[in-house]
Formats: structure tokens, sequence, C-alpha cells
DNA sequence: ATAGCCTTGATA
DNA sequence: TATCAAGGCTAT
């Protein structure tokens, strides 16, 4: 049977799929237009029935689909740690996600701020970012003031991966490294968000979203309310009146995290440019790059070394979540073992959508793509540490983690059939794939012995997924561009490799 | 929501 | 017929 009711990854991102009940609810984080008092901690389980909106909601469509927390705040199901603070600066959120544009012109990313000030940052624009905690660039978690500063490390690793700005709708490319250094400056632009924005628009805003009061460099009205929003945002012209809280963002002005990069920026381009594909991590980043090498990683450059075959402390736990700071080795987990997860390390179950997991992550990234979910992440920094143990605390990560090795979305069967083996079209996208030929294996291995290394031995490697290959690029259509042909033939470099093999 | 265990069904 | 990777079920 040629299965043809896959998953593709181009329709998972459109805003018009995302109206799951698990995003339908997400009206209760973002609220633009009215002044909305209730605070997260107000939200209850019903808020989160998954049943609920699903046809008798009164309440109209987003315009946009919201990734939340499929956990409302305040409810802990698993007996998950407490959520981390509020954040306090959203603003360090909106410089992150653009500091990471790439200036089409030079190749160089643009810094987020004019050296004549922050004249372009507008508070305001900053009612959706998620308002978790972000990670301190030098250290464990932190909640950064407006006061804060540091004497980062250069570079600074990535931008906040949950920030919205400048992406017409969300999809899973969301989620994958190439975003982060890739997104093109058509959408992402330096200086102001997304105009195309269903959020950061007109509609919302009467079109005057970008107007600032006279020449004022004050930035920050106030905070946003519980819910992310921004109580005083909805009205004309007097919107951007600044409140007692209002801050200065002169150069000289408090936020010296913004003025490090202003005045750094050329070290921090040239830090991320596309020279940087190795997987090593600097010590000076180590915090922020725990669990995932992922976010620097470039899918191109495979970097195949199986770490696994001469490390003998695998599966080391580590607790530590919270203090990523010492825990940089053991979330280093090996990514084509057949004994354990490819994700968290668990003991792995066999293949599951092209790579070795276990039942955990299996289900996990079943239930996220049938469902459409979308998720973000609880740290703020899409570093989060998976391992057995805290495989659970962020589902961003996990799931971004789920991409990054190469798990397929299209092998998650949309007609749900089960049984049976998908086509060669998925096939062919999958990183790992078991060797049909038994007599190759015994004449590799003579010896019954079962070791790791035989059992690597049975599977072939093959290119990495072209799934996101395709870097986001200048061109529009940066968004899971690639298309899956069912009826393609097996003709490419993988496939010839596979078959002469076998022969 | 998670994850362990179960059922299914196209291939070899 | 045995495999084994899909989805299903359900206690927690
Ligand atoms: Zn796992
Ligand atoms: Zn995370």
């Amino acid at each position: 049977m040629n299965r043809n009711f896959h998953h593709p990854p181009h329709e998972l991102g459109h805003a018009i799929n995302f109206r799951s009940p698990v995003i339908a609810h997400s009206s209760q984080a973002v609220k633009l237009e009215e002044e909305d008092t209730s605070s997260a901690a107000s939200l209850s389980t019903d808020d989160f029935s998954p049943m609920k909106n699903d046809s008798a909601s009164p309440s109209p469509p987003l315009a946009h689909p919201t990734a939340i927390r499929p956990v409302p705040a305040g409810i802990h199901p698993f007996g998950w740690p407490a959520p981390p603070p509020p954040e306090v600066l959203n603003l360090y959120h909106y410089y992150l996600s653009q500091w990471a544009c790439r200036d089409a012109a030079t190749g160089h990313l643009q810094r987020s701020l004019s050296t004549s000030g922050a004249d372009h940052l507008d508070p305001s624009l900053f009612v959706h970012l998620p308002k978790h905690p972000i990670f301190h660039p030098l250290g464990g978690p932190q909640l950064l003031t407006r006061s804060a500063s540091f004497s980062a490390p250069n570079p600074l690793l990535v931008p906040h991966p949950g920030s919205y700005f400048g992406h017409t709708s969300l999809d899973h490319s969301f989620h994958h490294p190439s975003y982060f250094h890739e997104a093109p400056t058509s959408l992402l632009r330096p200086h102001k968000p997304n105009e195309n924005h269903p959020i950061v628009n007109a509609k919302h805003h009467n079109g005057s979203f970008y107007k600032r009061p006279g020449s004022s460099t004050e930035i920050s009205p106030n905070q946003p309310d519980e819910d992310g929003s921004w109580s005083n945002t909805s009205t004309g012209s007097a919107r951007s009146t600044p409140t007692s809280r209002s801050i200065k963002a002169s150069a000289n002005s408090t936020l010296s995290w913004i003025n490090y990069y202003v005045n750094n920026s050329a070290a921090t381009s040239r830090s991320l440019s596309d020279t940087n594909t190795d997987n090593r991590i600097p010590e000076s980043r180590e915090s922020l790059a725990s669990s995932s090498s992922s976010l620097e990683s470039s899918p191109t450059h495979p970097s195949r070394k199986k770490s696994w075959e001469s490390s003998s402390t695998l599966a080391k736990d580590d607790h530590l979540g919270s203090n990523p700071s010492t825990s940089t080795a053991t979330f280093n987990f090996p990514d084509e073992n057949p004994l354990l997860c490819a994700i968290c390390g668990d003991k792995s179950s066999g293949l599951h959508y092209g790579c070795f997991t276990c039942e955990g992550c299996k289900g996990f990234f079943k239930r996220t793509v049938q469902n459409k979910r979308v998720y973000t992440c609880v740290s703020g920094n899409g570093g989060c540490p998976m391992t057995k143990e805290l495989r659970n605390r962020c589902q961003f990560c996990r799931f971004q983690k789920c991409l990054q090795q190469g798990l397929v979305i299209q092998a998650v069967r949309e007609d749900r059939m089960p049984g049976g083996r998908n086509g060669s079209a998925i096939y062919n996208l999958y990183k790992l794939k078991y060797r049909k030929s038994k007599k190759f294996l015994v004449h590799q291995n003579p010896s019954t012995e079962i070791s790791p290394e035989n059992l690597n031995s049975s599977f072939v490697e093959l290119e990495k997924p072209k799934l996101f290959k395709t870097p986001l690029s200048e061109n529009k259509s940066n968004i899971m561009e690639v298309k899956t042909d069912d009826s393609r033939l097996p003709t490419n470099q993988s496939e010839k490799e596979l078959i002469e093999i076998e022969n």
C-alpha cells in the first residue's frame, strides 16, 4: 500500500493548521486589544481542557497561532519542578531575537540597535514574547532586570528561540538549529519586527505601531501583564505615552547588556558567521550549550563521530538541570547508538521515525506531530538538558532535539494506519536504515558477538534528512519548502550507496 | 501528558 | 512466517 497520508512539514506550520484545541486556548496567553487583569495563575484546568474550544467556543479564532506551553502555569501534573519565576525583561528577549538577523549585503548578523540609540526599540512590540526567564550568557538561569549587566562572552550563543518576530507562521522549522542562523532579513528585520506578522501588524495597532512619541529614547512604558499583554497598547495615538516606570535607553543608559553588543557588534557578527560549524562548545558558553550543541551544529555538517563506541559513561545521570554550567559533558549523548535513545539517552526500543529512540520519545514525537502541537522553551534559551530524568521539563527542547536528530515528521501517519511499512519516499528520509540483507551483516561480522559496534554496522548511515537541509535563505520560501514527493524514485546518492553496498 | 506494553500489517 | 516499525491502549 502506498501511503499518502503523511504529515507534510510545510503544512504543519501554517497558521490555519494550528487550530488544534491545545492551541486554541492560547487566547489566554495573548491579548492585545483589551485589558486583561487576569493573571496566568488564574488559569484553571478547565482552561486547558482539550475538549474545550473545539467547536463550541464562542471566542473567535486567533489570527495567528500562539505557541504556549500546553501546561498552564501553576499546574504540574507530573511532578515537574516548579516553573521558573516570571521573567522580568522581555526586552532582552526581543534583543536576542533581533540579534541573529543576518545582513543580506554583508552576510553578517545584524545588531539590533543602531548606534544612535534605541529609537527602534518599542517595548510594546514585545507583547507576545514568552515570559520565561532566560539564561544568563555566562551562567545559569537568572532574572535579568533592566539594570542588569554582564560581561558577556563573545559571542552570545543564540537568540531566543521562542520569539516569533519576523515569522509569518509557526512551523517545525522553528525548532531547527538553522532557524537561528539563517533567518532571512527580508522577514526578520533588525530594527523592527515584521510588519506582516499577524500580531505585529497594523490590524492590531492601527498602522501607528512603529511610531514613537517625538524623539524620545524612552522605551519602556511599563511591564506587560501577567499574560504577556500590555494593557495600555490598545488605543490610538496616546498609546506610547511613557509611564512612571519608563526608562532611558540611550547609549549611556542602564541597559549595559545592550550597549555591550552595540559596541561589539563586529565581533558578535563574526562569531556567528558560516565558518562556525563545528560542534565544539567554547568553555565560556557551556552553560547555554548544555544539552545541545544542537543550536550551533549545522545540519549540513554531520560530524559523524560515534562517541558511544569508546565511551563507557554513556547514560550518566545528571540531575543538575538547574545548573547546566557544570553538566555539559553528561548531556552529550550519542545519537546513533542502537541501544540508547538519540533524544534522551534512555534505553532505546528500536528504530522509530528514522532514529533509535525510547518509547517515551517515540510517543512524544508522535503526539506532537499528530496533534500539531507547538511548544515554547521553558527556560527561554532552547538549551534545556535532555535526559531521561529531565526530558519532560521542556517539550520545546525535546521536540527540537527530535528534529535535530533526524526524526522524520512524515513518518507519522495521518491516516493512523498501523502496521506495515512506510513507503520509499519516507524511507529515504530516514537517517538510519535497517539493512535488509542479512548476508552482508554476517559477512561483515562472522563473529556472533553482539556488540554495539556490530549492531551499528548493520545499519546504513545516510545523509541528513533533506527535510531541513535547505537553510533558511533570502528567498521567501524560508519555511519548509522541501516537498515530499511520494512518487520520487530512489535515485539519490544515498539510495545508490545502499544498493551498491547490498549487492 | 507520559510511557510501557500491545496490536497491526507490508516485507523479506 | 518472522520481522519490526507503525499506531492503539491505558495506568499513572
Ligand atoms: Zn528518549
Ligand atoms: Zn527548553
